[in-house]
DNA sequence: ATCTATAGTGAAAATCATTTTCAATAACGG
DNA sequence: CCGTTATTGAAAATGATTTTCACTATAGAT
């Protein structure tokens, strides 16, 4: 839920001690309003218009505080630009990745949740959380 | 097998009309000694004392000439620096990366690659290849 | 409400990894 | 051995991200 995230973010924002902006409430709704796995340069574009005053470093410092605060991930495809997206609490889900059009969907799959447990048991590691991406053509793609 | 890999490679530089040069040959000889998942700049350090007339774009553009050979992998596990690893055709392997000390190690699991397969057809995905890494504290993190 | 200490901001400069440029060099086929 | 063409090393360029710095805004105390 979004109003969660904001809440949680607020929660972070003081407990750090640090403080509660204008331009972090802006690009917080902004970000919680796109689409999921922006870049940081999507993101900025996309703000740029209602908020032209906002800057590029702005930016990138407040997505890197959503992150810490647990509301968005980091993530990179290997395309060269980080990318963000929500992250809503005891939800996990993997990617699907299109080598044609780049186009990254999602999937859940329990087996993958269970298994991700038993490999790192079987390897003394405690884990925290795992990755998994898929790569091949979307169905789009394929014709 | 070592001596594979540099059969495949000298097979990729003949087809697509390239050279063997001396210091491709010496790169590929670190690179196969070295440990996996090597990042450009440890294997260029540690070329530069034997060899230290090789350059540090050459290395980048042979690592990448071993990625599109197929005999090394391009990996980014999320530090900034892009990493290669050995390929040894037919094997699949995915990864531990421990939080604490940044080590990688390596699993295979039958499990998983049954999965993908599952996962991708599922979702009209022409499948190419995954990506697993389960992050977490390695056994002497934990202490 | 005002003050004050401190965090945040925007713009530009700096940094880091990676890529490209370019003139000089080295392979390969003939 | 020659000529064509890929390769190399060094330095400059690039692209994403981070830092610097002078200025501004916030939160808590007054």
């Amino acid at each position: 839920m979004e109003l969660v995230k904001k809440k949680i973010f607020e929660k972070f924002i003081a407990e750090k001690g640090l403080k509660s902006t204008r331009q972090r409430e802006i690009i917080l709704e902004a970000f919680l309003a796109t689409d999921r796995h922006m870049s940081i340069e999507e993101l900025y574009l996309q703000l740029r218009d209602a908020h032209p005053t906002i800057g590029y470093a702005t930016v990138y410092r407040t997505l890197k505080l959503f992150a810490e605060s647990g509301i968005a991930r980091e993530f990179q495809f290997g395309d060269g630009q980080t990318r963000y997206e929500h992250v809503t609490q005891g939800e996990h889900h993997d990617h699907l990745v299109c080598v044609g059009c780049g186009a990254i969907s999602e999937f859940t799959n329990d087996a993958v949740e269970r298994m991700q447990d038993e490999i790192a048991a079987s390897h003394g590691f405690a884990i925290r959380y795992h990755k998994m991406e898929l790569y091949g053509l979307c169905a789009a793609c394929q014709k």
